[in-house]
DNA sequence: GCCGTTTTCGGCCCGACTGTTTTCAGTCG
């Protein structure tokens, strides 16, 4: 059984409980929902090692749900799950995915009506039986029905790429209203992360109702889920919901804090101001009734006895304790890097030339590119073989001389075979400044094969970059089966530089691996993977991951300048 | 059900909005 199924196994166990109005009990499970799902590891693993003690060493798992843990291993069945399901066999999961639907109208509508799925639950609100409920009426049956549409429609989350420029267009309209005075986008827009869910934007104005009416008239705006004088929450024709709030200028600090979380961020600080006799809220941080902070983020931090920690690292992961200690490193910064390290061209599948590319780069303030069009062995894209690339670098060399401000290094983005061989002969590859490494084929080979094949191909002396490392491809392709740990290990072993891909679908590595990356000693480069002119910005999206693996400018070989940068490679 | 730099027992984050109510429960983030 995989940790994201017992994940769901707790997570349904939190939703019951939570029906029979168990006051503490839900967060727990809920808890441990979460810890077994961002485990890297399969759990079954961990507790063939070391049983219910290793098992407890996961946040938030202790005695009782260790055991439970292990009966599912053991059994692959829960029988205090089951019992609960028999009680209440409903599809608990799927009717309180539906927005306004939670566990205590779950347990009304089917008592009440014999309710047991969304199939269930939508005959009965057409034929309109819900309205008579206790605490239901006719606008919560048209809600229901609503919420069922929405969720047929699958929304979900959105890659971070495609959301950001559209919440930055509302946070510059919002910006140019007279009634605006402030404006700023919070949440895990925010933080960055990969994927969203939905958008948070703050604003101060002495006039709410204004700003709320033209929010909620903006031509994007599908429907309206709740309309306030602090708070009002939309649904885009894109299926994103999107929540303004509007704030006191003196709580705008503290309501930043708030909406750009994470949750779990803001539980910690919240704990910290209790142990201090504080309350945080959204308003600000307070002693009794008086205000101590509250007006930016960073005297909030600082009144808790915190250093400042960037929206990106807010994940409840550590960085709460380091700052307390103060033992927070310098990130990597948006604009720090100089170079960019694969760039494909009109030479394969890019759509643009290698001059064109260069002078993007260089309008975009980077001091070197790399060309890395693909090889051989991916034919679909015209790979390179041996004889177009040394045409290639002819080109390059030409190109180089009549270009000023920008210098373009001659690469490639390599094919590993399945054995673990690489598609260009090595003398050849001899002849390049950087060879960028990556998996194209072949997906889904058994773990070990994988990472063996892998690790194999950053053993070849020339191999400099290993591209995208574990291949995902967000919310379409999963990562390959490969073992991370031990491509760290060969990385710093072998000097082989790991790329965090920039391209938004991508973001590879992701976050806890460039953290494990970073504290093993492995050198990164960030790269947009661009293939047209206008990718070359995505660099950004790399930074920004690489700030939530907590990476440091000098962990980062791009941000140095090229003699430094090459001197950094295998074969200078 | 978990957890411990005040604790192995007694805590466990906090507030807005909606719908259905006459003072609040449920849901959400």
């Amino acid at each position: 059984m995989r940790n994201s199924d017992i994940a769901q196994i707790f997570r349904e166990i939190a939703l019951y409980l939570e029906m029979q109005e168990e006051p503490f009990k839900p967060r727990a499970y809920e808890k441990v929902a979460y810890a077994l799902e961002a485990l890297e590891e399969p759990v079954e693993e961990l507790y063939k090692r070391g049983g219910i003690k290793e098992l407890r060493n996961i946040p938030g798992v202790g005695q009782a749900i260790g055991e439970k843990i292990e009966e599912i291993i053991r059994t692959g069945k829960l029988k205090y799950y089951e019992d609960l399901r028999k009680e209440m066999p409903v599809d608990i999961h799927g009717l309180t995915a539906i927005e306004g639907v939670g566990p205590k109208s779950v347990k009304v509508l089917y008592e009440q009506l014999g309710i047991k799925g969304v199939d269930d639950l939508e005959r009965a609100a057409r034929s309109g039986k819900i309205r008579g409920l206790p605490h239901f009426g006719e606008k919560m049956e048209q809600k229901i029905l609503k919420g069922i549409e929405f969720l047929k429609q699958g929304s979900g989350r959105f890659p971070l790429g495609s959301v950001l420029p559209l919440v930055a267009e509302i946070e510059e309209r919002l910006r140019g209203l007279p009634e605006v005075e402030a404006v700023t986008v919070a949440g895990s827009v925010r933080r960055r992360k990969e994927t969203i869910g939905d958008a948070d934007l703050l604003a101060i104005s002495s006039k709410p109702e204004r700003v709320m009416d033209y929010f909620t008239s903006m031509p994007e705006v599908m429907h309206v889920h709740g309309k306030g004088m602090t708070k009002t929450m939309v649904k885009l024709k894109n299926r994103m919901d999107v929540d303004l709030r509007v704030v006191p200028k003196e709580s705008f600090g503290a309501a930043l804090s708030y909406f750009t979380g994470s949750k779990d961020h803001n539980v910690a600080l919240r704990r910290i101001a209790q142990e201090k006799g504080l309350k945080l809220n959204e308003y600000g941080l307070f002693r009794g009734e008086k205000r101590v902070a509250g007006e930016t983020e960073e005297e909030i931090y600082k009144a808790l006895g915190l250093s400042y920690i960037p929206p990106e690292l807010r994940e409840n992961q550590g960085e709460v304790e380091a700052a307390r200690k103060g033992k927070l490193p310098e990130f990597i910064a948006y604009g720090d890097l100089r170079g960019d390290l694969q760039i494909q061209t009109t030479w394969t599948d890019g759509a643009n030339s290698i001059e064109e590319m260069a002078g993007e780069a260089k309008r975009l303030g980077l001091e070197y590119i790399a060309i890395t069009d693909h090889t051989k062995s991916l034919a679909m894209t015209g790979g390179s073989d041996e004889k177009k690339l040394l045409r290639q670098m002819e080109a390059i060399d030409k190109i180089n001389k009549s270009l000023k401000g920008i210098t373009i290094l001659k690469g490639a983005e390599v094919n590993i075979n399945k054995d673990g061989t690489l598609d260009i002969k090595d003398e050849v590859l001899g002849k390049l400044d950087v060879v960028g490494i990556a998996v194209h084929s072949h997906f889904n080979l058994p773990r070990k094969e994988m990472t063996e094949r892998i690790i194999k191909a950053m053993h070849n002396p020339h191999a400099d970059i290993l591209f995208h490392p574990t291949g995902r491809v967000i919310q379409k392709r999963e990562p390959y089966d490969v073992d991370m740990e031990a491509v760290i290990e060969t990385a710093k072993e072998t000097g082989t530089v790991l790329e965090i891909d920039a391209y938004p679908d991508r973001l590879d590595l992701k976050d806890e691996h460039i953290r494990k990356a970073v504290e093993a000693g492995v050198k990164l480069v960030i790269d947009s993977d661009a293939h047209s002119v206008n990718h070359i910005r995505f660099l950004e999206f790399g930074v920004a991951q690489a700030r939530r693996g907590w990476a440091k400018k000098s962990d980062v070989l791009n941000t140095r300048p090229l003699k430094e940068f090459l001197r950094c490679l295998k074969h200078p």
